[in-house]
DNA sequence: CATGAATGAGACTTCATTCAT
DNA sequence: AATGAATGAAGTCTCATTCAT
């Protein structure tokens, strides 16, 4: 109910209400976390809960947006925005495989699956979260373009699918066969995909590029046949 | 219960069970779905259903198992084999995406969002199904890779999912905006992402003698004309 | 949920709960009876409560529409339609009062309070049956009107609420005092009302040749002793 | 819990209590008003309304009777005591409706809904007050029997019904129809129920008195028969 | 085989009220 | 006097699943 808690005591309550749930949460998806388990986790009645959120929509919303925030807050700050685009995107990527991973696989897990559900999830208010989540890649893929070392020959929300899915994938290995991966692990993963990304989004040149137009444009012509 | 059904009657009961199944689980999702509709829907009692599977869990599997047998029977049966390793990538993608959206994009939602939940769902047991929806992908590319076509310098698993990473976010984004797509996007988000993905997967100096060969070809053959 | 239960079995049990529920919306009113007891009186789950009923506010509804029906079946299966105007008044004043306080008083006090409750209450929901109740009364004051036995200078609607209205006075009173009135009370009651909304309801001159012709005959009668 | 409040601030704190209340209980109703509400509609805390009401009841007790007296103040102030009975029945009833409706329908609604309320509501606590606000109007039958212009023969506790009961009835009417009546409207209806109700109420005279009287107890001996 | 019926277990949410500060 | 915070106690409703017939 309260919107902002005036008072210390009632800040930590807050907190201390968003972590419990980010446990929850995260442990047994949207679905399947309890207002109960929460509340029991803090020693404190079910109803106190609902004195800070208007219900566990509410709440798992908070929990997620607190871990956008987060992780947004780090990739922003730390982007090497003076560095050449594949530096950038090698930021990025490792950055984010390792907040996700190191952080907590649970979340992580919640906001794959959760942002996919239907119906009364929270499928729906979660898009927004994630659309703001995306910023920072679509920057990073926009300022390549213009200094000419990422390719313009392709929409650049397929770009994005390009560099986001494969990490999510990623993501999702890892998470759900629950074997932590080791920093060294997470490093190697990024070096790979950061390679194999380049290889898809550096704008061609030379002989290659004029071979490999020539290739596609040969390609779609024999389909029309 | 029945394991083995043994009249004629019972598989078409068993059957339409299924079916009916998939229906609501793809408008609704694993945890909104209910029993109840599946019974109603087919006009019989929800007991009925329990007659021929154990749970809703079960059910749920056996639709995402057909579902899954249907697409790989398809890639299987047409996947040009002898076609160099590119094409056989463009077979893959794009029949992937034909059928994933042309046949209901319900299932599709299902799959990508249960693939990800936790707890009693089913995420634990899909697993196995969809590393078998997997193997014609892996062979692909394992073939590629002994064409001297795709290259070696990099994990199986990773190419994996550079390719299915961003066609599972492509299927989503159109799947989430509920904007039917034409076959004409999917050719053309098809060709884009091919395209897109050979950069990454192609063996460097190989492209370029494959490219080279290729170009030589057609000026012979429009010599020709 | 079910509309029309088909077993006997079924038709029973709805019935009984048709009848607990009456019992307890009687004597709690329709906030504080709960679906809980009324399971409990059965030695039901509260769950077959609402496998027979969508909720509390369907099963309250249906508890008044059943009071209600047979109220107006009984009025009108009785009403001497040849009689009087002031004869009908009569029957009608008379039997409702009679149907209302021997049968129950509860369901009277839970009628006449909860047509006037407000917010997500049955309020709404119940002027339809309150609007059929009164068709007989109606009726009744309009043949009154047309054989020139009842004023016409005033509008129906303000009739209607000169007899309702002192009627669910009477009612109230008995039932907020929870002294059980006697049949010999009720009659007096009819009796008094009757003779006063009569002078009230009465054509002036109608009545007065009523009246008149009365003396006459009775007095004739009398003469044949 | 102050029953006598020492400060002015304090006093006004109370009234304001008292008036907010009266807001919101005429909004919503006893059952589905709440104190948070009603706290927070004066910008403080829930719990400083129970530092001056022992609870929900006593508050919403508190807005009746303080609405009552007003009603009674003027009638009993602006009563006619030595004009006919009839004027002053008409002052009754008009004056009546006129607070009533022009005063804010809430409230009325509120009194006449919960005044038939069950359970741990307030109808009976309701009742003394209503008493209380009974009283102008038997002083007022009281004195016109007395001054021959009202009948006798009837007890004055069935007049009081006769009166009250329509004024009831016309006032739900106008309040659940959440038509608002013109003062025009109220004039017409009050002419109109007062020109009934005399009707009802006035001594009889002459040869219809007898006649009536000859008619109401041929009918009652019938009736034994 | 089919099913009508029943239910256990629990979920989320509401709210008047209390109490330490 | 005022209040922020906390909560006990309930309440309505959902649903997969079982079982006797």
């Amino acid at each position: 109910m309260t919107d902002t808690p005036l008072t210390a005591r009632g800040r930590q309550r807050l907190e201390a209400i968003v972590r419990a749930s980010r446990e929850v949460f995260a442990e047994k998806g949207y679905e399947h976390a309890t207002t109960a388990e929460i509340a029991q986790r803090l020693g404190i009645s079910e109803a106190t809960v609902f004195t800070y959120f208007r219900g566990k929509r509410e709440l798992c919303l908070r929990v997620v947006a607190d871990w956008y925030d987060e992780i947004i807050g780090r990739i922003e700050a730390g982007m090497p925005l003076a560095a050449p685009a594949r530096t950038q995107l090698d930021f990025f990527v490792r950055t984010h495989l390792q907040l996700f991973l190191l952080h907590g696989t649970g979340l992580c897990a919640l906001v794959l699956s959760e942002g996919r559900s239907k119906g009364p999830g929270l499928g729906q208010d979660l898009a927004p979260l994630q659309r703001r989540y995306t910023a920072p890649l679509m920057a990073l893929l926009a300022r390549g373009q213009q200094a000419g070392a990422i390719r313009t020959d392709v929409p650049l929300r397929l770009l994005r699918h390009l560099v986001l899915g494969p990490m999510e994938h990623i993501l999702w290995e890892a998470v759900s066969q629950a074997r932590p991966l080791t920093p060294a692990d997470i490093d190697a993963a990024a070096d790979a995909l950061v390679t194999l990304l380049w290889g898809a989004l550096a704008a061609p040149e030379g002989e290659l590029a004029a071979l490999r137009q020539l290739r596609d444009q040969v390609g779609a012509a024999l389909r029309g046949v």
